[in-house]
DNA sequence: AGAATACATAAGTCTGTGCTTATGTATTGG
DNA sequence: CCAATACATAAGCACAGACTTATGTATTCT
């Protein structure tokens, strides 16, 4: 069963935003921070969250904190997606593309 | 964008799960409590929800409401996850068998 | 060593959400 | 037509979660 907690993490929009500036590269949490009008506790507390779904995870370097994408997290989420794929219609695009990326 | 309320909607387990059995086949609001200890209330309440997420569509037929998945809810999260393909391990089985199935 | 930097954690507040009970609205059957 | 059935909606409550301010803990720089 999926974990419960991969949903609630990207079920808050700023934490999906963290997400995807973090899947263009790994980042520490002040360089997140830019450009995001948020608190430095406010982002240490979403990160948290998403490293506890699997969605992130953390290495230490010297004083900073480096965060990058961990695959499980999308994992877990493909594999939910899965199940349900009696329901897929072939005739939408993004299916097709997805599709097409995996293939290669 | 994705639409905001889609995680939100699964975000609660009832709600999945709720979900879950709509993937066995379309079934009414009474026959979706059987076996699941909500109040009539609340499974209303949370079918609004997955409706409004695009998760679950609706079919009004005679004093019964017949309920069923909805593939545009499912596409969206699709999509979502397809714009960190970059992050997809190969060797992740889960996506092979998504892989296949969408093929055929 | 001490100040500054990067981040985490604690505690409190406020809003959102999932439940409840009560009631409303269609539709059907006797 | 009227009672029963299927479902939706309203209002209120209790708890979870996202923020704040304040403080703690490493690490680096001079």
């Amino acid at each position: 069963m999926i974990g419960n907690d991969i949903f609630k993490a990207l079920a808050d929009p700023t934490r999906r935003a963290i997400f995807e500036k973090l899947a263009a590269g790994q980042m520490n949490a002040s360089a997140l921070r830019s450009g995001m009008e948020i608190s430095q506790p406010a982002m240490s507390q979403h990160l948290a969250v998403l490293r506890g779904a699997g969605l992130v995870r953390e290495e230490r370097q010297g004083r900073y904190v480096n965060y990058e994408v961990d695959p499980a997290g999308l994992a877990q989420i493909a594999q939910w997606l899965s199940k349900y794929r009696a329901y897929w219609p072939q005739q939408i695009e993004a299916l097709k593309d997805l599709l097409r990326e995996m293939d290669t």
